[in-house]
DNA sequence: GTGAAAGCGCTAACAC
DNA sequence: GTGTTAGCGCTTTCAC
């Protein structure tokens, strides 16, 4: 550091603690303890005296202490799979917000898809005793549970649906999704259809899902192309070449299992000169922000995303304060959004 | 919680510290500490029984009690300008993973793009004592700065330049890329350009300094538009339209803040049916993976977003060892890619 | 309204 | 190699 540790009042801050404040405003720790915590357990002038020694002094208090003290972190840890992917990242936004408005930190990690990657991230979260746990998906090692069950803290499990929670569920059935898909698709009377999808486990179940309704149907289903572990307009693109090269899809609807993926489509479609949605339907998947203003506009599955980060949130504050949430399983849902693109 | 709390072992797992794993391998306190923290002080027959007693008792330690104690938190503190913005987390995701591989954890807070704010994030982090502090840009409060300075650990700032940082800097310089963005234009023939932008501090400063060199090397600036704070498709797309509604604009090279602008501005030319590059040239920022997939291809001005978490990671943990970083000042660079939109 | 005492569960000396 | 003694800087409880 380039500068002397100096705080605004001009004195070095090295090791201030509430003693020190207490006794420059010449209380005893605990007051000013009581003063931070709630000042009306504090007469006014004292109070007074007391911001009087903060200022002066610097002082910034330590959570640390605090946190082993009260055995409260106000730490919330956080695993999603991936940090630069919208979708989990909106969520956590949302989520995040509502937590922070209530005095709770995030400790944020990228866990990646594999559960037993997430097992280690989770052992490392618990030794700080974060306040709640939040978690991106059902899937989890069995000591990833008893860790998590052991921990005796609120657990929410976001983006999917399980009858066995760890404790709270705010998602979907990804399930459901691809039969919807499915049902569309039949309905706005497409007899063949294809899949490009990411490799995670979710996008691969939204996908069977899809083509097995699409088939009981009397659809046709042309061909499945999956990437491992990453959606891109770049996948989107090799994966309607495969579809047409390898497949021979020539006519009908793609079934994304992401708008970035579905985006690749669309990109790819219109450099061969394929007409969309007459030769080629694209429907994606997550209705990411830029999806209504491709163009063709593209049809998606939207999926509120701030609402689920948001009601995740809520069930952890409602038992944070040692009430029970409305309801441990939250359905949030999810809806087809037809535009230009099928 | 749907389950009774037990471990692996079958046990309760509430209150296990390390004076009960060590009443259970017949040792002190002391040397379950040292069986963790360096196995090499202790007997192998001992860490056997003390490694057999945690297995049963389910132990987690309790990081809390060992940051206060020791005073090092192994936590460092981060604050970006928005999770959702793919530029600033695929920093952040190289930086992380550095510093995970390192034993370090994240703290990780959205701050938005007014010092204010970030001033009471840092606040907040602080108190948690973290070991080193992330900041994107180089502008703060001056109180924020003393703040930094006052808490004595490895500050690094990221994703602009400054010849005063608070301790370390890694990034590049956003007048440059202006310059260098007007230089390309006016290299590839240009004499008209527009500019798209967001409305964030960083955005605005390259953008000046394209249309100051633009303008003095003889270019026209037909106009500029700019968004509070949002860079997306559906802004490209209505930036493109005012530019030409408003503004004029018939042809020439545009000047996006990003990436996703840019993109927005292609998809408006391509429905306009303005033909790229002929008329409308795109020149984007960010060379986000998409980037290059789009067609026409999107020109546009990289930077080595992993490099830099990786090298802003790197002088940290050199910090943090009590070594000097090889520089406090890392001018991480840029790199017009030219591709088919210009 | 304020203070004294007793921890929270570890790590850091220092003995042996 | 292992144990003992002191804290780390707070919150909690109980007195006054």
């Amino acid at each position: 550091m380039n500068v002397p540790a100096r705080t605004s009042g001009g004195r070095p801050s090295g090791r201030v603690t509430m003693a020190t404040v207490g006794k420059l405003a010449g209380v005893s720790q605990v007051t000013v303890s009581r003063a931070l915590s709630d000042p009306s357990k504090v007469s006014p002038a004292t109070m007074q005296r007391i911001q009087q020694a903060i200022d002066i002094t610097g002082f910034v208090p330590n959570a640390v202490a605090g946190a082993l003290a009260s055995r409260r972190s106000k730490l919330i840890s956080a695993l999603v799979p991936s940090l630069t992917n919208n979708v989990y990242a909106s969520m956590m936004q949302s989520f995040s917000d509502l937590m922070r408005d209530n005095g709770y930190e995030l400790l944020l990690s990228e866990c990646g898809f594999l559960p037993e990657a997430e097992e280690k991230l989770i052992a490392a979260h618990l030794s700080r005793r974060p306040d709640a746990f939040y978690l991106t998906g059902i899937h989890h090692t069995a000591r990833a549970r008893q860790m998590l069950i052991g921990a005796d803290i609120p657990v929410v499990e976001v983006w999917d649906l399980t009858d066995a929670p760890i404790d709270i569920c705010v998602g979907f059935h990804h399930r459901e999704v691809g039969w919807a898909m499915a049902d569309f698709a039949k309905e706005a009377g497409y007899s063949h259809a294809g899949t490009v999808s990411a490799g995670d486990e979710r996008a691969l179940r939204r996908r069977d899902s899809f083509v097995d309704r699409f088939s009981a149907r009397g659809g046709t289903c042309v061909g499945n192309v999956s990437f491992s572990y990453s959606a891109s307009v770049a996948n989107g693109r090799l994966g309607l070449t495969r579809l047409i090269d390898e497949h021979g899809f020539s006519s009908g609807l793609i079934a994304c299992s992401s708008d970035l993926m579905a985006q690749g489509v669309l990109i790819e479609a219109q450099k061969r000169n394929l007409a969309v949605p007459d030769q080629i339907a694209v429907l994606g998947f997550g209705d990411q922000d830029f999806a209504a203003f491709l163009e063709p506009a593209l049809s998606t599955v939207r999926v509120d995303r701030r609402a689920l980060g948001t009601s995740a949130a809520q069930a952890v504050l409602k038992r944070l304060q040692h009430a029970s949430p409305e309801s441990a399983r939250v359905d949030i849902g999810f809806e087809i959004i037809r535009r230009a693109s099928s």
